[in-house]
DNA sequence: CTCCAGAGACGTACACCGTACGTATCCATC
DNA sequence: GATGGATACGTACGGTGTACGTCTCTGGAG
């Protein structure tokens, strides 16, 4: 008998603290139990299985989103803005970062940004076609640095522990990887999405104006 | 006994077939094991262990990716065939693409996409500088669009099985979604892939040219 | 008040997992 | 012939998710 009753939210969160603390493949029900001084089979109570769980889980980070909208700016700080707040959230809960983005959810909170999103994109002056397909590139830019930032991902650029790096390849195979290694080998992720976000704004701009 | 000796090909064959024809998931050793008529341990001969045998499987599909680099080429159709080229492997073992894009890969197979990538980017005028940042986002953008193609991510749009579908959503809450719901449930992969890929070179040409 | 139904916490049990370890078999070498 | 190294294999251990049965508590109905 816990002092405060177990609930869903109470499992959901430590779960989250659970994977913040020790990584995603920690994640068991056993572990979960003990963290809350619970019985495992309590859990089902609240819980159909750990594949929900694990929903409910990504579902409670992207719900954490905040979108600082202002229907009044200029579109592309607008779609700026909401593609930081995306990359602001998951460097709060990187390792939960990797449960969200491979999962597709359907619910309220999966679908609110999108449908901001495209509100954005059509007030701009897109068509639904455009606002689509440019809402489709934003999102498979942002999982895929998400998922460079996180640690996953072939960054061939700096590894795990850092003990390795890359001036160690063979610079006759890898000539370039050899003599940009120094740059291979640091990453400043935000400035690094910042880039590639511009580039994308930038392009759709061009878009735009025809 | 079987007639074929166990090796380490023969062990990482049978694994990428068991990802492709079950998932992922299905991944064990007894499975591996069974399916090669051989007793589980067997496989410890040649195979550290299990994350060890899913690197080779990364390393093995990345391995089968055929570029068919033109160097007297434009440089913006030799990126855009290194991608394709990217996407089209991933496309060929859909399944494994997961497997491949969650493991930061340090071997020969994954650092050759990389080292010819920036050889183009430099040839056509590149510095070390832009071209790592230019290829950090391509490679994210990849990422992504494969993830999305491949099931994963929050696609929002066509639901698993096709049986639930976009416009079941509440109207009133999301409104560009109700309305765009035709054109959110098809998504023709290719073209999409396509789309944004020409975004982001039109991106990097305009860079080049200042 | 008694009684009883439902909910929630819990323990046991099962099938499956990765793999450490010991062993049996083969073959090349001394 | 003896020996030593691969290689195949079986057993066993500690972990996993969860189906199922049981216990306790609580809140109305009679």
């Amino acid at each position: 008998m816990p002092v405060q009753p177990l609930s869903r939210p109470r499992i959901v969160a430590s779960a989250i603290a659970l994977i913040e603390r020790e990584g995603a493949d920690a994640v068991s029900m056993r572990a979960i139990a003990a963290d809350l001084g619970v019985g495992v089979m309590s859990l089902y109570n609240h819980v159909p299985n750990k594949e929900a769980l694990l929903d409910a889980v990504a579902e409670t980070v992207l719900s954490q989103i905040e979108f600082t909208d202002d229907p009044d700016a200029e579109w592309t700080d607008r779609v700026r803005m909401q593609a930081l707040a995306f990359r602001q959230i998951a460097s709060h809960y990187p390792r939960c970062t990797m449960v969200v983005v491979s999962r597709q959810l359907r619910s309220t909170a999966g679908l609110l940004p999108v449908e901001r999103a495209l509100d954005t994109l059509r007030q701009a002056g897109f068509g639904g076609d455009e606002a689509v397909r440019a809402l489709r590139v934003f999102i498979a830019y942002i999982v895929g640095s998400l998922l460079r930032e996180v640690g996953v991902t072939p960054t061939f650029a700096p590894v795990h522990r850092s003990d390795v790096r890359v001036d160690e390849v063979d610079p006759v195979l890898f000539p370039q990887v050899g003599e940009l290694a120094p740059i291979l080998d640091e990453c400043d992720h935000e400035a690094e999405f910042a880039f590639g976000l511009e580039m994308l704004i930038q392009a759709m701009a061009v878009r735009l104006n025809r």
